[in-house]
DNA sequence: TTTACATTTCGATAATATTCGAACTATCAA
DNA sequence: TTGATAGTTCGAATATTATCGAAATGTAAA
C-alpha cells in the first residue's frame, strides 16, 4: 500500500483551505466526512465520473483536511479532526450545523 | 452615488463564499475589515493594480461578504458583520484569530 | 495466473479566474 | 468648465480548474 500524502497542516495556507471548500461536490464530502467517521470513494456517491472524484479527494488531501486509509481494495476517507481544530478552531463545529445552499 | 449591490447572504452558496476567502489577497482585505471597522478601497494597498482590486472587492461583495458606501469621491468597503454572523456562525469570530499564512 | 474490482494517473478540453492597461464614470476643487 | 482624484468597467492575455475517458496500479479472489 503506497503511503498516502499527508502535509503539515500548519503549514497550509488558510487560502488553501479556503479553496479545498470552494467547491460543492468537496463541501459535500466534508460534510459527509463529518457524519460518519470514515467513507469510502466509491461510496462518495455522484454523478461524476470516478477519475473526477478521485481529483476532488486530492485536492481535500494536499489541503490537508482528509486523510485516506487503504484497506485491501478500499480506500477510506476520514477529516484530520485533530489538526483541522488547531489550525482552524472552531471550523469543523461550524461546518456541521450550517444551513444552506452548498 | 450609485446603489451598491448586496445580495442576501442567506441565499448565498456556502461554496461562493469559500471561494471568495480563497484568495490570499482577498483574505487581507477581510482580515484587514476585521481591524478596522471601514477602510477605503484606495487604502487596501498591494502591488497589484486599481483594477484588480476593484475586481477582488467585487468577489467579495457578490459573496455577501462586505458592502460599499460611497462618499464623496471615496468608497469605503466594511463587512456585513450581522449577516455573515447569522449565515455562518463563528466565521469572523475564527477569522479574526486565525494564525498561520494566508 | 487470470480476472475482476477500486482507485489513481494521464492527456485533453472546456470553463473560470487572475491580472493588466486603457477607457469610462462620478465627484470635488480650482 | 476644466482638471484632478477615486474607483469601476471593458477587453485581452495567461493561468488554473473541473471534467472526462482511457490507460495504469494495486489488491483480492477464482
Amino acid at each position: 500500500m503506497k503511503s498516502t500524502y499527508c502535509p503539515n497542516l500548519k503549514k497550509i495556507p488558510l487560502s488553501l483551505i479556503f479553496y479545498a471548500l470552494s467547491d460543492p461536490v468537496r463541501l459535500e464530502i466534508v460534510q459527509a466526512l463529518l457524519e460518519q467517521d470514515e467513507i469510502s470513494c466509491g461510496a462518495c456517491k455522484s454523478p461524476l465520473s470516478k477519475s473526477t472524484m478521485s481529483h476532488h479527494f486530492k485536492v481535500l488531501r494536499e489541503s490537508g483536511l482528509i486523510v485516506k486509509r487503504g484497506e485491501g481494495k478500499v480506500h477510506y476517507l476520514s477529516l484530520r479532526r485533530v489538526e483541522i481544530e488547531a489550525r482552524f478552531p472552531g471550523l469543523l463545529i461550524i461546518l456541521g450545523k450550517l444551513k444552506g445552499p452548498l
